[in-house]
DNA sequence: CGCATTACCTAATACGCATTACCAACGGCG
DNA sequence: CGCCGTTGGTAATGCGTATTAGGTAATGCG
């Protein structure tokens, strides 16, 4: 046998003998009086009682020590190692943290840290900005597994992501990525719950004020408010939806005008980042010196835009943003376990609001 | 020599054949032909020229290589044999994402987290309610360093972090604690300015309405204030300091109206959670039928409550709080680096605003 | 032509943790 | 007393990457 030659040893440079790093599971060991190995059984102790046996007495020595020392395990390591984190990742496209403070992520957010905590998980914040490259997604790999918002989600690194079996939740539907989860709501019953009230209100012509998108959010609204239409026997022809670029300039008092003289006694406007087609509605029906609940009925298929919050509640449905973020949580935890859980689309609550009343009996 | 006996090899079990999981760089590495470490070499070449020189042809050998099996790092990996995880952790004793969503920490927070992404850290949340037991603040350990808000920090778990080397920032002056590093706002000098430019105006009795608290928050901007009145000449007994539990009900017309008869002319509130002292005032004042910035000027010693974000601009100041989360992440940063900067007070910026005027003359 | 450089690479680590093969001590049993 | 099953623990890996000490031609120099 050849005597290997003798070299120095490569590798790591000596770390800077400044401040002491945080605690290893070594220095709980040998704090203990056991080996590395043992620190990280007690440690992972499965409580299926499956594993290696440790005697209780030494069971106790090494978690003194883990705490005396504040040990804690390093992420990094343990993924490496092929196990969990306790980490869930939180991917926006734009800033997490919008710097508009009205941002409709914010409510999402709320309602992931809430699951995320309830569950025992901590949230690590990813963003786009800082990589930029193809890998700026790879970070993501750090924690036990993902939740991603924003429209602008890339296809192509997510595809590697879900192909690659990392748990990833998208928020908000998204349906053409074969194999990923995502949460949504339920837009198309909520709106056919908005017209069937105004439809029980008397309302026979209903007009929907939309914007030039097709964002599933949109066309999920224009469904249900058809269907809506269709369950009360209504007429859904093209002139029952308003399809605007630009609402605030294409929604004219004037126009307003001629669709109650046409026999329109109801409006209902789609909810946008924007608000737009629901300020523009609001305005002309003011514009056309119409009260709103007497002479026409409104209703915001959504929440109102802040700036709007001091007028009267409108009628209409609230997005459950906070519960649609825990439910994104439970299903990636689903997913992080192993599991194969698929959480529905979620309800949204219906609002009765200020803004619809009885339809106004047509003048002899 | 002795032989040392065979064993078989312990460790990893075999990775189930299903799926070919992502290239690593040992896969490139025999597709370009060179070794493992070659192909580190060539995707982490320094821009500095420093470190081992490859050739041209290898170099891109190897990128051909990494680009045609899509090659992507694995982050875990990378952080561990970096021994640094990139991770900054952000503890905050409410919901890191509080439900209130004009909640102060969230300008904090977008500060924060720009600053961070800019250095290429990612953010991990912790949140006090997440853990539960004593030990729940170790968990922050996990990231490189951690940024701590709000009021109820307890004390001996962050001595614990600190003595320990732990790089670790507080948001808001927290100076009772030796080697903590931290960073606040000039609530003094800001305050100061404001009485200033009153004083400039011409008002001679100025009154301060605050409430019955003794954060720092709330002391400096009194200590602003009379430092105020004494750089310009004013006198500043404690009639000039409102303090009340209640401001609302304390705070009414009629009080108003005496201290006015008594010759007061300008009223400054300090700025609260709730901003209870400035919506007093501004009530009061309506109430008692004088004008502001005619009759009596008025200052807010911070930035309005959102409900009242529709009235006129306040005079006073706008606390810097994206500016001073981008400056304790850079604190943090240098901690992490193991420098020593440190980081002065962040100035806050002098708002004219519209309720302040010119000191109404003295009727004849 | 012999020796010192230089230019390029590779072998051999270390990083911190989870896992598994194996080992020692002990007790029961025939 | 020798064999075997248990109990309690440890040594030796592997995960994928970064780093560095060498090694080996090729080149420069006198």
């Amino acid at each position: 046998m050849e005597q290997p030659r003798k070299r120095a040893k490569p590798g790591r440079a000596p770390a800077p003998a400044g401040r002491k790093s945080r605690p290893r599971q070594a220095e709980v060991a040998r704090l203990a009086g056991v080996s590395q190995a043992t620190v990280s059984l007690v440690l992972n102790a499965r409580r299926d009682g499956k594993g290696a046996t440790i005697s209780e007495e030494t069971r106790q020595r090494v978690l003194d020590a883990a705490r005396s020392l504040g040990y804690v395990p390093d992420p990094a390591a343990r993924r490496l190692a092929a196990a969990r984190n306790n980490l869930l990742g939180v991917f926006s496209f734009t800033s997490t943290f919008p710097t508009d403070v009205q941002h409709s992520y914010y409510p999402f957010l709320v309602g992931v840290e809430q699951e995320a905590a309830a569950r025992g998980y901590d949230l690590v914040l990813f963003t786009a900005s800082s990589g930029g490259g193809p890998d700026a997604l790879s970070r993501v790999r750090l924690a036990d597994g993902c939740l991603f918002l924003g429209r602008h989600v890339p296809r192509a690194e997510l595809k590697r992501l879900v192909a690659d079996g990392f748990p990833v939740v998208h928020l908000g539907r998204r349906e053409e990525l074969e194999g990923l989860a995502w949460v949504g709501a339920d837009y198309v019953s909520a709106s056919r719950e908005v017209v069937a009230h105004l439809a029980d209100l008397g309302h026979r012509r209903i007009v929907l004020v939309r914007e030039d998108d097709d964002a599933p959010a949109s066309t999920d609204r224009q469904q249900g408010f058809l269907d809506g239409l269709d369950g009360a026997g209504l007429a859904g022809g093209p002139d029952s939806v308003l399809r605007c670029a630009d609402p605030v300039s294409e929604v004219t008092a004037e126009r307003v005008r001629e669709l109650v003289a046409e026999g329109v006694t109801a409006f209902v406007a789609e909810e946008t980042d924007t608000g737009a087609a629901w300020q523009a509605l609001t305005g002309a029906v003011a514009g056309a010196g119409l009260s709103c609940p007497g002479d026409v009925s409104l209703a915001l298929l959504g929440s109102p835009p802040p700036e709007l919050a001091a007028g009267p509640v409108p009628t209409g449905f609230d997005v459950p943003r906070h519960e649609l973020g825990a439910a994104a949580v439970r299903l990636l935890s689903a997913q992080v376990a192993g599991e194969e859980a698929d959480e529905p689309l979620v309800a949204c609550e219906f609002r009765a609001g200020l803004t619809a009343g009885p339809a106004p009996v047509p003048e002899p």
